[in-house]
DNA sequence: CTGTTAGCGCTTTCAT
DNA sequence: ATGAAAGCGCTAACAG
């Protein structure tokens, strides 16, 4: 811990008293124009940084908040963590990352921590096994702000920043359809959170609006979690999807995983995209324009969601929590690349 | 923050005083069995658990450590954040993450802010633009224990933890030339840092051993940290080293995103890998097998460098930085997939 | 406008 | 073996 100068040592150097100088730097209306400058000059010149601990225990806020992902391995999280870090350092706020691993009994574990660290908020992506949000609803009876982010749940009533997935998944179905795709298969993920189901749904009310029967037989559901068997399952589903003697001629990713992945398999076999198949997924990888062929993909603000969670955070936690709840729902933006091109 | 109980509730609950109470919970010698007994049980049941700011103020110590990084934006520093993380959470320490972006200026911003922010060490992996370490030799000289990690370089004396990566490099260039090829090109990172230049140096001994000449035209050197031109860059490398008229026959490729970015590339220009061309590269994707073709890469223990260099950090901490430095070098794994096959 | 004082929760002398 | 008291650095109520 560094040794930086303290309030008190201002004050002895000045020849004031602690208070006065710490009504000072606060800006205080109650102090003098000259001292207030003499202060802060002094202040300047020593490079003073008020103790965060200090303050901390005076005031019983840490200033700091936990913020629980799945993992932060992948840009779409590291997006969103960058627009959290942003505001809050901005602010003079800490954050403390913990990756829940997608594993419902460890983010249990990561919001225990947390509060027992004496956290000020929580900003929270629930993992895709979480169900039940007891621990959540715990956390805001105890009076702690709960801001839910990316992956929204019915289950609890809080304040929620996410994208219109809805909206988002409307558009790249009615993209594929009005580029000739009438045969469109779906790929999801098996969870019950708001990014799949309203995905889903935009996807089934695109297909509704243009006539298209809905086939059950074009809809798959991975689990996206585990990387060990994701590759099975994924080609699993797309052997079913290309033997059905109705074969879809373009596929919908629901997840950033699926999409990469589902690009990758489809390569592999040996089937030309978007010639056979066509492609467009929800994504945020930067490796979109350089994956062969250059994935179209549904993109979603990944750092304003993020800002935009902690500021929802941050106000709340200065108001005492006391604003009524809110949802927050981001556009998405369609990228069209070459593997949703119109067949000719 | 939480309203938990203090020392002083479980002192008045059990008529004892706080002093006591904290001597029972941190197993004081010169506490009784019977008191401690109670005190401890007490405390469970209550769900006691230390404030930390106010342990914080009054040990002169944060419990907390900066980690610095390029970004959390990819799985290798993901990898190493999760064995930072999780020894130090193990040990009740907070990590406060930041990232640097590769850029020297943005690196001082944190290495200020954090200091500011009363870390008690630092774990930093330093920007590639990072040719000055005196913002890390003043947090030295203010008694602040600063460990690299992954990225290291002989201008600061130090702790250090990282792969052996003129070993790996080594490794990754005799596997090329086992499978028969002689005509190898070498793609590396345009910086002063041991990542590169080690590699760089495995890759020239590899060579030496095996009495194939060094030639020049064969190595070239990127920006990896720029995302926008690197594409051109590596395209333009690659192109030269295809129009060579002595052709390499393979390449080994220094960094993450140069292997990946390379394969993608290769397979853009049409050429069949490993038929027209080989492929090793550094790297820790979890794509590796999935890619097309198949990676073969040189691995890095990410999380054991990661939990090691938290180690040497606590350890360092814990004897007030008095420990002689130490450079800790872990070994690579070689990883062997279809990129890199011999020719039949 | 400025100073005095108390207290946040904890650890650690110094007493007993 | 236990308790009393001081103090880490800060803010804010209270007093002039």
């Amino acid at each position: 811990m560094n040794n930086n100068i303290t309030l008190s040592d201002i004050a002895k150097a000045l020849n004031l008293s602690v208070s006065t100088v710490s009504r000072a730097l606060t800006d205080s209306y109650q102090i003098g124009d000259e001292t207030k400058q003499k202060v802060l000059a002094y202040a300047k010149e020593h490079h003073y940084v008020p103790n965060r601990m200090a303050r901390s225990l005076r005031e019983g806020k840490s200033r700091s908040i936990g913020v629980i992902v799945c993992s932060i391995d992948n840009s779409f999280m590291a997006q969103m963590l960058d627009g959290i870090d942003r505001y809050c350092s901005e602010r003079d706020y800490q954050i403390i990352i913990m990756q829940s691993k997608e594993l419902y009994e460890q983010e249990k574990a990561n919001v225990s921590l947390l509060y027992a660290g004496g956290i000020d908020g929580l900003l929270i992506s629930p993992s895709y096994q979480t169900t039940d949000f007891s621990h959540l609803t715990n956390l805001q009876q105890a009076g702690l702000p709960v801001v839910l982010f990316d992956r929204l749940s019915n289950h609890i009533e809080t304040h929620k920043v996410a994208v219109d997935n809805f909206k988002g998944a409307y558009e790249a179905t009615v993209h594929l359809i009005n580029n000739g795709y009438r045969a469109i298969a779906h790929l999801n993920w098996n969870t019950q959170l708001s990014v799949a189901t309203e995905r889903f749904k935009g996807y089934q009310k695109a297909l509704e609006d243009f006539g298209i029967a809905f086939n059950p037989d074009w809809v798959k559901f991975c689990d996206t979690t585990n990387a060990a068997t994701l590759d099975e399952e994924l080609a699993t589903a797309l052997q079913e999807l290309m033997a059905l003697k109705q074969r879809p001629q373009a596929i919908f990713t629901a997840t950033d995983l699926l999409s990469t992945k589902c690009l990758a398999h489809l390569h592999q076999s040996g089937l030309r995209i978007p010639d056979d198949i066509a492609l467009i997924g929800f994504s945020n990888t930067d490796l979109a324009e350089v994956l062969n062929p250059s994935l179209s993909t549904i993109h979603q603000p990944s750092f304003e969601i993020g800002r935009l969670a902690a500021q929802q955070l941050l106000t709340l936690i200065a108001d005492n929590n006391t604003q009524p709840f809110e949802t927050i729902l981001l556009p998405t933006k369609l990228q069209v690349r070459e593997s949703s091109q119109a067949k000719f």
